[in-house]
DNA sequence: CCCTATGGTGAGCACTGCTCTTGCAATCCT
DNA sequence: AGGATTGCAAGAGCAGTGCTCACCATAGGG
């Protein structure tokens, strides 16, 4: 039933385009009602099918879900992506605020979908952890920038790093590995804590926990400053583009 | 319907104690299968009524989740009154610590009740937002410990406040109002990406998405450094029970 | 002290996820 | 080319859900 790939022969091209169709179908569901409202029988009925037959393509609904958190894991990530990829390459910040801003702004869009991967698991706990290709995508945009700083080690206005204990030098070694390089513990600190925050601010605001605490049509310019204390505590020097004095 | 307070007569106390009960049970199924699982007909039975009677108590399933938010929120809000009631007034990374720490530690122990008020919102975008009291209790907390430290404004280690455009400023117009006394918009903008940056740390790693990210068994030293950090970013002077040089 | 508001009952509606049997048709193999 | 095999869709059905409603008993308060 995980058939994701090569779709070889006629029969298995047809059954693609049925598994696709289905998709775009709770795709529709999911931004209109979101999670807790997609209905595997309202998805079939608007597909024209009849509610059991759609079992033949997806083992049930959690797994449609699981399919629609992929798909919102690629989505963000191809919208960072590509965001990140107009900026200058030499402009570490202007590419971190694409990032970010692109991050926001894609989630503004499809709340739903990022609540599907950002908020609370919904089946119960299980889902997805072998969605680890697309998950990352994002991610790996964050650890490029890192790369590149710490290649063109410009330790100008970067803060002074800090004396870590060994647990914690331990505890983010899954990250240093990640990144690559030689990306020293502080920093990779540094990246997770910048991570949450990013993803916190959005999911606060997504989830009304900004309510009478941001200004609600200020929310933007909130999050850019935000933004661009989040990259001076990466110590990612000015943007080449409008570098002052 | 909204019968909470007074409970005057005897039926109005039969009645609240009726409320509670199916309240306790309810909770008791909210922490074995989270919001999502929670069945109004599953709770009625395990109260030992028909479905039908609960909704003499409670409007709706949405009803009781809501109920069970402000629940929350109120747990949430006396763990960490208490913790940081625990700690020398004049200590004021201290206190700051011991409310970081007890929120994550709240939220591990209840992980749905803590799902269920900063997880994607269950319902439908609905429900809170009625619930300002409860929901303002711990940050009430920090919004003191920063009122203190702008009262003994030692200027010591803290951070250099920033230039603000004048539209960030009016952003974060309703927290410097909230927390009171006269905070420099510097300062609330700063308290925004703490609060933000601690519930994004333990929203990731309660949703899994610290998987692969920060060694599972070194979570909470890695949490400490974060808070540590975090105190800095806010000015706090350095913890008095052992203030080194 | 009686009467009425209160709260409990059970049937029922529309919906959900999911299973299983049945039949048809396209595909593959000999 | 023909027959066996496999894939897909339909439909009925089960267990469960939230919620409504007509129906009563009873106990509390006027």
């Amino acid at each position: 039933m995980d058939d994701t790939r090569p779709a070889r022969g006629l029969r298995a091209l047809a059954r693609q385009r049925m598994r696709e169709e289905i998709l775009a179908i709770a795709r529709r569901h999911l931004g209109e009602q979101g999670a807790s409202g997609l209905s595997l029988r309202a998805v079939a009925r608007d597909v024209g099918m009849v509610s059991s037959a759609v079992y033949r393509y997806f083992d049930s609904r959690d797994a449609l879900l699981t399919a629609l958190i992929l798909d919102a894991y690629n989505a963000l990530g191809a919208s960072v992506e590509a965001a990140e990829a107009e900026v200058d390459r030499g402009d570490l910040r202007g590419r971190f605020e694409g990032l970010a801003r692109a991050a926001r702004g894609w989630a503004l869009a499809d709340p739903h979908s990022y609540a599907l991967v950002y908020g609370s698991p919904v089946p119960g706990y299980v889902a997805p952890h072998d969605t680890v290709g697309p998950a990352t995508r994002a991610t790996r945009v964050l650890a490029d920038i890192l790369l590149d700083l710490t290649a063109t080690h410009r330790a100008s206005g970067a803060p002074r790093p800090r004396r870590l204990r060994p647990e914690v030098v331990r505890a983010v070694a899954p990250v240093t590995e990640y990144i690559g390089g030689r990306v020293p513990p502080d920093l990779a600190v540094r990246a997770v804590m910048v991570w949450t925050s990013l993803f916190g601010l959005v999911s606060f605001e997504l989830f009304g926990q900004l309510h009478n605490v941001i200004a609600e049509d200020l929310r933007g310019e909130f999050f850019d400053e935000a933004v661009s204390r989040l990259a001076d505590s990466l110590g990612l020097p000015p943007s080449t583009r409008d570098r002052r004095r």
